[in-house]
This record gives structure tokens, sequence and C-alpha cells, in this order.
DNA sequence: TCCCGTACCACGTCGCATGA
DNA sequence: TCATGCGACGTGGTACGGGA
């Protein structure tokens, strides 16, 4: 029997597959193969009543992180060619061999390669992908809701549009942004998704649960509006809603949406 | 300077089609 | 039947650019 150093390429990658399908069958998680090797997919793994399909990597351990690619090569004659599995699979099932860890990954974030961090790097980066966030049984099963990663990117480029400075924390913290407005105050800030109901925006307030002191703001993107509400936390107890259609009763204590708008409360509305 | 992402080359395995 | 070419898959390694 070959060490894994020693085993070639291909059969490396057969050798995780079928790590990563035992895997799966000790969570209780049912697997289906496809027959021949004419799919892009590896895996079909079933959770929630939905199929997904699985691309399995076999993630090198290298520089305190976990490198795999998210492309497959293939050589002609005319010489090596790429292709990315864009939208061909949902989500890349990693496994890191010298770690022994299993990874989930959604397809959409992975380009031609991805690096998961494992420890803290000398100096801080933004774009560090941090391999915890991506643990498969943090991950497992696949919340076809959930748009939060989505979410949050597209914050971060209203934010970015607006020329503001945004940190992402490196550890694993009760907030998503670290908002920096000119004069240097830092803003822990959570982003949350918005849904219409009955005339308001409506919101999951999770950072409630960690309590007033854990997060500064709350930004609300409604997809359907693809507008940015900000509330200070300091501005509801467990939740709050926007309206943006007048109720039939009248309310003074109604929270009107447009009064909540980014614009027009960063950055000064906020102390 | 460090880190991540991209791009490229190199090499191995396997299955299929084709021609001697 | 067997050798060969081709194209599909895989990983390993490295150079480079952009951003912090």
């Amino acid at each position: 029997m070959d060490s894994l150093d020693e085993m070639p390429s291909h059969r490396k990658g057969d050798y995780t597959e079928v790590v990563v399908v035992a895997e799966l069958k000790r969570r209780g998680i049912s697997v289906s193969k496809p027959i021949g090797d004419n799919e892009r997919y590896d895996l079909v793994v079933e959770a929630n009543q939905k199929f997904w399909t699985l691309q399995v990597k076999t993630g090198s351990y290298r520089d305190d992180g976990i490198n795999f690619r998210g492309v497959s090569q293939h050589t002609n004659a005319s010489g090596n060619t790429y292709k990315s599995y864009d939208g061909d699979v949902d989500f890349f099932a990693v496994y890191c061999h010298e770690l022994g860890s299993m990874y989930l990954v959604p397809e959409e974030e992975v380009g031609s390669n991805m690096f998961l961090r494992t420890a803290e790097p000398s100096q801080r980066h933004r774009n560090i992908n941090w391999a915890d966030v991506y643990e498969f049984d943090r991950n497992w099963p696949p919340d076809e809701t959930t748009g939060s990663s989505d979410d949050v990117s597209t914050v971060v480029d209203m934010l970015e549009e607006r020329g503001i400075t945004i940190h992402k924390p490196v550890t694993r913290e009760t907030y998503q942004l670290l908002l920096e407005a000119d004069d240097g105050t830092r803003y822990r800030t959570a982003v949350e998704h918005g849904t219409i109901n009955g005339g308001r925006i409506r919101f999951d307030p999770k950072c409630a649960v960690a309590g007033p002191d854990a997060i500064d703001l709350v930004l609300v993107y409604s997809t359907e509006l693809d507008t940015l509400h900000l509330v200070r936390r300091d501005e509801y107890n467990t939740a709050i809603s926007l309206r943006v259609a007048a109720p039939e009763q009248w309310n003074r204590d109604i929270n009107w949406a447009e009064e909540y708008e980014f614009d027009a409360r960063w950055p000064d509305d906020l102390e």
C-alpha cells in the first residue's frame, strides 16, 4: 500500500473521494454516485429533501492552511486547458488528510484556487478564508434559504461604493463587519436580510441573542427593494420592523424605513 | 513585506477510438 | 489483440499581480 505522499495524484483523488463518502455515511447522510465518469460532479447528497451535487477535492496542507483547486485541468493536443465548475456543482467537499478534517465550500465562493487558513498569519489580510468557517459539520445541512454570505458581499459592495472603510474580523465574532467612520470610530456591524411583509421590512435580529453589547449597528439589506437600512443596536430591544407602506391604523411609534436609510444616517446619526 | 488568488506547466491514471 | 493517440480526470509546484 502506497503512503499518501507516494500515491499518484489520480489515485489520491479517488482515495479522497472514498474517505469523503465514508465521512458522509458516518454522519448518516444519504450519498449517491453518478454512473460513469462523464459528470462534472463526484457525488450527490441529500438534505432537507433536496439533492446537492458535490465535487470532492483533496486539500493539501501547507503554510498553516489548506489549499485546493476550484477548476479541472485537461491536457489535449493543444496543451493544458482549464474548466471551472461554474454552476455544475453546488459545493466542494474538501478533505485534508494531514488534519483529518472535511470542509464544505459553496462553489460560487471558489475561484481557481482557494486557501483555507487554519492559523493566524503573521500579517492580517482582508481576504483571509478561515478554515473553521467552512468546517463541514458547521455548514451541514445547507440552508437553501440562506443568502447571508451573498447579502454580506452585496452590502460590502454598497459600502465600498460609498468609500467607507470596512474591516472583516479575522476571528469568529458576533459581528460580520467593522465599519470605520472618517473620524476613526469603528462600529461592530451585523448584516441582516430584510424581507417585506405587511408593508414592513422585517429581519431576524440574530445578534439580539448575543446581547446589546455584542454589536453597535445592524445593516438591513432588502433584496426586493435593493435598499440598505441602518439600525443602531440601542434602538430596539429584541426586534424592530421598518414600515415602507402606511398602516391601516395610525401609530405614533411607527418606524419609517426612510428614516433608517443608510445614506441618511451614516455617519452623523450614530452618536 | 505578506497574503491570497490567478495562471500556468508538469506529470500520472484511465477510458475510448482507431488502425496495424 | 495490441499499441497508440487523444481527451477526460486528478494533484504538485511555482511565478506573478494586486491589495493591505
